[in-house]
DNA sequence: CTGATTGCAAATGCTTTGCACGCCA
DNA sequence: TGGCGTGCAAAGCATTTGCAATCAG
Protein backbone atom coordinates (compact mmCIF):
# COMPACT_ATOMS: atom_id res chain seq x y z
CA UNK A 1 0.00 0.00 0.00
CA UNK A 2 2.89 2.45 0.43
CA UNK A 3 3.81 1.47 -3.03
CA UNK A 4 0.35 2.66 -4.27
CA UNK A 5 1.19 6.11 -2.87
CA UNK A 6 4.32 6.43 -3.97
CA UNK A 7 2.82 5.69 -7.31
CA UNK A 8 0.39 8.25 -6.93
CA UNK A 9 3.26 10.49 -6.35
CA UNK A 10 4.95 9.73 -9.29
CA UNK A 11 1.96 10.57 -11.16
CA UNK A 12 1.23 14.00 -10.10
CA UNK A 13 5.29 14.86 -10.50
CA UNK A 14 4.73 13.73 -14.16
CA UNK A 15 1.09 15.16 -15.15
CA UNK A 16 3.04 18.42 -13.61
CA UNK A 17 6.11 17.33 -15.86
CA UNK A 18 8.48 17.27 -13.09
CA UNK A 19 10.69 14.48 -12.65
CA UNK A 20 11.35 11.53 -10.13
CA UNK A 21 14.27 11.70 -8.14
CA UNK A 22 15.56 9.52 -5.00
CA UNK A 23 15.18 12.46 -2.38
CA UNK A 24 11.65 12.70 -3.49
CA UNK A 25 11.33 8.63 -3.15
CA UNK A 26 12.50 8.93 0.12
CA UNK A 27 10.69 11.47 1.45
CA UNK A 28 7.46 10.06 0.48
CA UNK A 29 7.90 6.59 1.72
CA UNK A 30 9.08 7.54 4.96
CA UNK A 31 6.03 9.96 5.59
CA UNK A 32 3.40 7.73 4.78
CA UNK A 33 5.39 4.42 6.04
CA UNK A 34 3.82 5.72 8.99
CA UNK A 35 0.28 7.46 10.05
CA UNK A 36 2.10 9.78 12.39
CA UNK A 37 2.09 13.93 12.17
CA UNK A 38 5.16 16.10 11.69
CA UNK A 39 7.14 18.73 11.59
CA UNK A 40 9.51 19.63 9.11
CA UNK A 41 12.32 19.77 11.68
CA UNK A 42 10.82 16.03 12.72
CA UNK A 43 10.77 14.48 9.03
CA UNK A 44 14.48 15.84 8.46
CA UNK A 45 16.25 14.49 11.47
CA UNK A 46 14.55 11.40 10.62
CA UNK A 47 15.75 11.01 6.97
CA UNK A 48 19.03 12.42 8.25
CA UNK A 49 19.12 8.89 10.60
CA UNK A 50 18.48 7.18 7.68
CA UNK A 51 21.04 6.31 5.02
CA UNK A 52 18.84 8.70 2.45
CA UNK A 53 21.05 11.82 1.73
CA UNK A 54 18.12 14.87 1.62
CA UNK A 55 18.48 18.35 2.68
CA UNK A 56 16.33 21.04 4.72
CA UNK A 57 15.51 22.43 1.73
CA UNK A 58 14.54 19.43 -0.26
CA UNK A 59 12.51 18.39 2.54
CA UNK A 60 10.72 22.07 2.71
CA UNK A 61 10.33 21.54 -1.14
CA UNK A 62 8.42 18.41 -1.18
CA UNK A 63 6.20 19.05 1.65
CA UNK A 64 5.45 22.03 -0.43
CA UNK A 65 4.86 19.43 -3.85
CA UNK A 66 2.95 16.70 -1.80
CA UNK A 67 0.75 19.48 -0.11
CA UNK A 68 -0.31 20.73 -3.77
CA UNK A 69 -0.96 17.08 -5.04
CA UNK A 70 -3.82 17.08 -1.93
CA UNK A 71 -1.89 13.96 0.00
CA UNK A 72 -0.56 16.20 2.65
CA UNK A 73 -2.13 18.43 4.84
CA UNK A 74 -1.13 21.20 7.07
CA UNK A 75 -2.39 21.15 10.40
CA UNK A 76 -3.00 23.69 13.48
CA UNK A 77 -2.28 21.46 17.00
CA UNK A 78 -1.05 24.80 18.53
CA UNK A 79 2.62 24.54 18.10
CA UNK A 80 4.80 26.91 16.53
CA UNK A 81 6.13 25.01 13.73
CA UNK A 82 3.71 23.84 10.93
CA UNK A 83 2.77 20.54 11.51
CA UNK A 84 1.37 17.86 8.68
CA UNK A 85 -0.70 15.44 8.58
CA UNK A 86 -0.20 12.13 6.11
CA UNK A 87 -3.71 10.69 7.02
CA UNK A 88 -6.12 12.44 4.72
CA UNK A 89 -6.21 10.36 2.33
CA UNK A 90 -7.25 7.17 4.21
CA UNK A 91 -9.74 9.30 6.49
CA UNK A 92 -10.82 12.30 4.22
CA UNK A 93 -12.76 13.60 6.57
CA UNK A 94 -11.14 13.05 10.20
CA UNK A 95 -11.22 15.68 13.41
CA UNK A 96 -8.63 16.39 16.58
CA UNK A 97 -8.51 15.94 19.72
CA UNK A 98 -5.64 16.83 21.68
CA UNK A 99 -4.73 16.59 24.97
CA UNK A 100 -4.63 19.67 27.07
CA UNK A 101 -1.73 18.40 29.35
CA UNK A 102 0.59 16.22 26.88
CA UNK A 103 -0.57 17.21 23.56
CA UNK A 104 -1.02 13.67 21.95
CA UNK A 105 -3.64 13.83 19.50
CA UNK A 106 -6.14 11.37 19.03
CA UNK A 107 -7.50 11.31 15.45
CA UNK A 108 -11.31 10.59 15.25
CA UNK A 109 -13.95 10.23 12.38
CA UNK A 110 -18.01 11.44 12.78
CA UNK A 111 -20.71 11.59 10.58
CA UNK A 112 -22.51 13.20 12.66
CA UNK A 113 -20.44 16.37 13.03
CA UNK A 114 -20.13 16.17 9.10
CA UNK A 115 -23.89 16.74 8.52
CA UNK A 116 -23.86 18.80 11.50
CA UNK A 117 -21.03 21.24 9.69
CA UNK A 118 -22.91 20.67 6.29
CA UNK A 119 -26.41 22.09 7.80
CA UNK A 120 -24.73 24.88 9.52
CA UNK A 121 -23.01 25.99 6.49
CA UNK A 122 -25.93 25.93 4.76
CA UNK A 123 -27.87 27.94 6.90
CA UNK A 124 -25.90 30.58 6.29
CA UNK A 125 -25.75 30.31 2.77
CA UNK A 126 -22.96 28.43 2.38
CA UNK A 127 -22.02 25.38 0.79
CA UNK A 128 -19.19 22.97 3.01
CA UNK A 129 -16.56 22.38 1.17
CA UNK A 130 -14.14 20.97 4.10
CA UNK A 131 -14.93 20.97 7.91
CA UNK A 132 -12.73 19.94 11.00
CA UNK A 133 -13.44 19.81 14.74
CA UNK A 134 -10.80 20.74 17.53
CA UNK A 135 -11.17 19.43 20.52
CA UNK A 136 -8.79 20.13 23.51
CA UNK A 137 -9.88 18.06 25.74
CA UNK A 138 -8.06 16.39 29.63
CA UNK A 139 -8.01 12.54 29.77
CA UNK A 140 -8.65 10.17 32.73
CA UNK A 141 -5.64 10.04 34.57
CA UNK A 142 -5.41 13.61 33.86
CA UNK A 143 -8.26 14.00 35.82
CA UNK A 144 -7.05 11.70 38.33
CA UNK A 145 -3.68 12.29 39.29
CA UNK A 146 -3.38 15.85 38.23
CA UNK A 147 -0.91 14.53 34.95
CA UNK A 148 -1.13 12.44 32.14
CA UNK A 149 0.16 8.50 31.86
CA UNK A 150 2.74 9.79 29.58
CA UNK A 151 3.79 12.86 31.28
CA UNK A 152 4.08 10.99 34.81
CA UNK A 153 6.39 8.50 33.34
CA UNK A 154 8.57 10.84 31.82
CA UNK A 155 8.61 12.75 35.19
CA UNK A 156 9.93 9.47 36.84
CA UNK A 157 12.64 8.59 33.91
CA UNK A 158 13.46 12.42 34.00
CA UNK A 159 13.17 13.60 30.48
CA UNK A 160 12.11 16.60 29.09
CA UNK A 161 9.21 17.43 27.36
CA UNK A 162 8.25 20.65 25.24
CA UNK A 163 4.74 21.75 26.01
CA UNK A 164 2.84 24.35 24.06
CA UNK B 1 -19.57 48.31 27.87
CA UNK B 2 -15.88 49.09 26.29
CA UNK B 3 -14.82 50.80 29.59
CA UNK B 4 -15.67 47.11 31.40
CA UNK B 5 -13.19 45.73 29.75
CA UNK B 6 -10.59 48.22 30.35
CA UNK B 7 -11.58 47.82 33.71
CA UNK B 8 -11.14 43.85 33.24
CA UNK B 9 -7.48 44.35 32.21
CA UNK B 10 -6.82 46.48 34.68
CA UNK B 11 -7.59 44.23 37.45
CA UNK B 12 -5.50 41.72 35.41
CA UNK B 13 -2.68 43.66 35.47
CA UNK B 14 -2.62 45.00 38.73
CA UNK B 15 -3.33 41.57 40.07
CA UNK B 16 -0.25 40.16 38.20
CA UNK B 17 1.68 43.39 40.06
CA UNK B 18 2.31 45.15 36.49
CA UNK B 19 1.45 48.49 35.68
CA UNK B 20 -1.15 50.61 33.94
CA UNK B 21 0.32 52.78 30.91
CA UNK B 22 -1.05 54.61 28.26
CA UNK B 23 0.87 52.64 25.65
CA UNK B 24 -1.47 49.51 27.15
CA UNK B 25 -5.17 51.39 27.53
CA UNK B 26 -4.70 52.71 23.69
CA UNK B 27 -4.36 49.35 22.51
CA UNK B 28 -6.80 47.15 24.92
CA UNK B 29 -9.74 50.16 23.67
CA UNK B 30 -8.83 49.63 20.01
CA UNK B 31 -8.76 45.87 19.94
CA UNK B 32 -12.11 45.48 21.80
CA UNK B 33 -13.48 48.71 20.21
CA UNK B 34 -14.75 46.42 16.94
CA UNK B 35 -15.28 42.89 16.69
CA UNK B 36 -12.41 42.48 14.09
CA UNK B 37 -10.12 39.40 13.89
CA UNK B 38 -6.51 41.02 13.48
CA UNK B 39 -2.40 40.52 13.07
CA UNK B 40 -0.21 41.89 15.10
CA UNK B 41 1.17 44.10 11.84
CA UNK B 42 -2.26 45.24 11.61
CA UNK B 43 -2.86 46.17 14.53
CA UNK B 44 0.30 48.23 14.67
CA UNK B 45 -0.53 50.11 11.52
CA UNK B 46 -3.76 51.00 13.41
CA UNK B 47 -2.56 52.10 16.40
CA UNK B 48 0.16 54.14 14.68
CA UNK B 49 -2.46 55.88 12.24
CA UNK B 50 -4.07 56.93 15.98
CA UNK B 51 -2.64 59.60 17.38
CA UNK B 52 -1.28 57.18 20.02
CA UNK B 53 2.35 56.00 20.62
CA UNK B 54 3.03 53.03 20.37
CA UNK B 55 6.23 50.30 19.20
CA UNK B 56 5.87 47.42 17.47
CA UNK B 57 7.47 45.24 20.18
CA UNK B 58 4.50 46.77 22.96
CA UNK B 59 2.08 45.27 20.60
CA UNK B 60 3.22 42.29 20.78
CA UNK B 61 3.81 42.20 24.58
CA UNK B 62 0.38 43.84 24.96
CA UNK B 63 -1.47 41.37 22.56
CA UNK B 64 0.53 38.43 25.10
CA UNK B 65 -0.80 39.71 28.01
CA UNK B 66 -4.16 39.75 26.74
CA UNK B 67 -3.97 36.05 25.85
CA UNK B 68 -2.61 35.25 29.22
CA UNK B 69 -5.45 37.52 30.55
CA UNK B 70 -8.18 34.92 28.16
CA UNK B 71 -9.23 38.11 27.33
CA UNK B 72 -8.01 37.58 23.04
CA UNK B 73 -7.71 34.08 21.69
CA UNK B 74 -5.28 33.48 18.62
CA UNK B 75 -6.77 31.40 16.15
CA UNK B 76 -5.96 29.58 12.85
CA UNK B 77 -7.49 31.26 9.59
CA UNK B 78 -5.03 29.50 7.97
CA UNK B 79 -2.64 32.94 6.82
CA UNK B 80 0.62 32.83 7.59
CA UNK B 81 0.56 35.39 9.96
CA UNK B 82 -0.77 34.57 14.08
CA UNK B 83 -4.53 35.91 14.04
CA UNK B 84 -6.51 37.22 17.04
CA UNK B 85 -9.98 36.90 17.69
CA UNK B 86 -11.42 39.63 20.74
CA UNK B 87 -15.12 37.60 20.44
CA UNK B 88 -14.22 35.22 23.17
CA UNK B 89 -15.44 37.33 25.89
CA UNK B 90 -19.14 38.18 24.33
CA UNK B 91 -18.85 34.23 22.58
CA UNK B 92 -17.33 32.03 25.04
CA UNK B 93 -17.66 28.99 22.46
CA UNK B 94 -18.13 30.24 18.69
CA UNK B 95 -17.18 28.66 15.64
CA UNK B 96 -15.66 30.16 12.57
CA UNK B 97 -16.61 29.80 8.89
CA UNK B 98 -14.20 30.72 5.99
CA UNK B 99 -14.90 31.57 2.50
CA UNK B 100 -12.70 29.58 0.23
CA UNK B 101 -12.67 32.31 -2.62
CA UNK B 102 -12.40 35.72 -0.53
CA UNK B 103 -11.44 34.43 3.09
CA UNK B 104 -13.82 36.63 4.89
CA UNK B 105 -15.09 34.70 8.27
CA UNK B 106 -18.55 34.17 9.75
CA UNK B 107 -18.55 33.48 13.32
CA UNK B 108 -21.61 31.31 14.93
CA UNK B 109 -22.16 29.52 17.71
CA UNK B 110 -24.18 25.77 17.90
CA UNK B 111 -25.36 24.38 21.13
CA UNK B 112 -25.67 21.17 18.54
CA UNK B 113 -22.08 20.80 17.90
CA UNK B 114 -20.73 21.78 21.70
CA UNK B 115 -23.41 18.92 22.77
CA UNK B 116 -22.38 16.56 19.84
CA UNK B 117 -17.69 17.63 20.48
CA UNK B 118 -18.60 16.91 24.26
CA UNK B 119 -19.83 13.15 23.62
CA UNK B 120 -17.54 11.84 21.24
CA UNK B 121 -14.44 13.51 23.47
CA UNK B 122 -16.28 11.27 26.52
CA UNK B 123 -16.67 8.59 24.25
CA UNK B 124 -12.46 8.39 23.73
CA UNK B 125 -12.18 8.59 27.20
CA UNK B 126 -11.64 12.73 28.13
CA UNK B 127 -13.27 15.58 28.92
CA UNK B 128 -13.66 18.47 26.76
CA UNK B 129 -12.04 21.42 27.63
CA UNK B 130 -12.47 23.92 24.57
CA UNK B 131 -13.38 22.98 21.15
CA UNK B 132 -14.43 24.73 17.53
CA UNK B 133 -15.37 23.79 14.58
CA UNK B 134 -13.89 24.96 11.70
CA UNK B 135 -15.60 25.25 8.20
CA UNK B 136 -13.98 26.22 4.52
CA UNK B 137 -17.26 26.88 2.58
CA UNK B 138 -18.08 28.45 -1.22
CA UNK B 139 -21.44 31.03 -0.54
CA UNK B 140 -23.88 31.67 -3.32
CA UNK B 141 -21.79 34.11 -5.23
CA UNK B 142 -19.11 31.87 -5.74
CA UNK B 143 -21.05 29.10 -6.76
CA UNK B 144 -22.81 30.89 -9.19
CA UNK B 145 -19.97 33.24 -10.62
CA UNK B 146 -17.05 31.81 -9.68
CA UNK B 147 -16.03 34.37 -7.54
CA UNK B 148 -17.17 36.50 -4.65
CA UNK B 149 -18.73 39.11 -4.40
CA UNK B 150 -16.20 41.56 -2.85
CA UNK B 151 -13.67 40.28 -5.27
CA UNK B 152 -15.84 40.79 -7.75
CA UNK B 153 -16.00 44.39 -6.78
CA UNK B 154 -12.16 44.65 -5.85
CA UNK B 155 -11.46 43.40 -9.37
CA UNK B 156 -13.86 45.80 -11.04
CA UNK B 157 -11.72 48.43 -9.03
CA UNK B 158 -8.52 47.00 -9.72
CA UNK B 159 -7.56 46.50 -6.15
CA UNK B 160 -4.94 44.26 -4.85
CA UNK B 161 -6.29 41.32 -2.88
CA UNK B 162 -3.98 39.03 -0.79
CA UNK B 163 -5.25 35.21 -1.16
CA UNK B 164 -3.72 32.42 1.07
C1' DC C 1 12.67 55.67 44.96
C1' DT C 2 12.28 50.94 42.76
C1' DG C 3 11.25 48.10 39.56
C1' DA C 4 8.11 47.57 35.60
C1' DT C 5 7.70 49.33 30.72
C1' DT C 6 9.03 51.12 26.52
C1' DG C 7 11.51 51.86 22.07
C1' DC C 8 15.13 50.60 19.41
C1' DA C 9 17.87 47.59 17.19
C1' DA C 10 19.86 43.24 17.23
C1' DA C 11 18.91 38.52 17.60
C1' DT C 12 16.02 34.35 16.78
C1' DG C 13 14.21 30.59 14.43
C1' DC C 14 11.52 28.69 10.85
C1' DT C 15 11.11 28.83 6.00
C1' DT C 16 12.27 30.37 1.36
C1' DT C 17 15.44 31.46 -2.34
C1' DG C 18 19.53 32.44 -5.57
C1' DC C 19 23.00 30.07 -7.66
C1' DA C 20 26.15 26.68 -9.56
C1' DC C 21 26.48 21.95 -10.28
C1' DG C 22 24.47 17.43 -11.09
C1' DC C 23 21.23 14.35 -12.82
C1' DC C 24 16.66 12.65 -15.05
C1' DA C 25 14.33 12.03 -19.31
C1' DT D 1 21.18 18.03 -24.47
C1' DG D 2 17.67 20.85 -21.91
C1' DG D 3 16.14 22.02 -17.69
C1' DC D 4 14.45 20.38 -13.48
C1' DG D 5 16.27 19.19 -8.81
C1' DT D 6 19.57 19.53 -5.20
C1' DG D 7 22.64 21.38 -1.63
C1' DC D 8 24.51 25.20 0.38
C1' DA D 9 24.53 29.43 2.26
C1' DA D 10 22.33 33.72 2.26
C1' DA D 11 18.10 36.08 2.57
C1' DG D 12 13.34 36.81 4.40
C1' DC D 13 10.02 37.58 7.80
C1' DA D 14 7.33 37.50 11.83
C1' DT D 15 8.31 37.54 16.47
C1' DT D 16 11.28 37.93 20.57
C1' DT D 17 14.77 39.93 23.42
C1' DG D 18 18.76 42.79 25.58
C1' DC D 19 19.54 47.19 27.11
C1' DA D 20 19.38 51.93 28.56
C1' DA D 21 16.18 55.42 29.34
C1' DT D 22 11.61 56.48 31.17
C1' DC D 23 7.66 56.18 33.90
C1' DA D 24 4.10 54.33 37.24
C1' DG D 25 2.94 53.78 41.93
Amino acid sequence: MNEEIIERFNEFVKRKGLRRTSQRDSLVSMIFAKDEHFTSEELYEKIRRSDADVSRATVYRTISLLVDAGMLREIDLGGEEKTYDPNFLDKPSHNHLVCVDCRKVVEFEDKNIDTLGDCIARRLGFRTVQQEIHIEAACQTLRDKGMCPELLSRRLSGKRIKKR
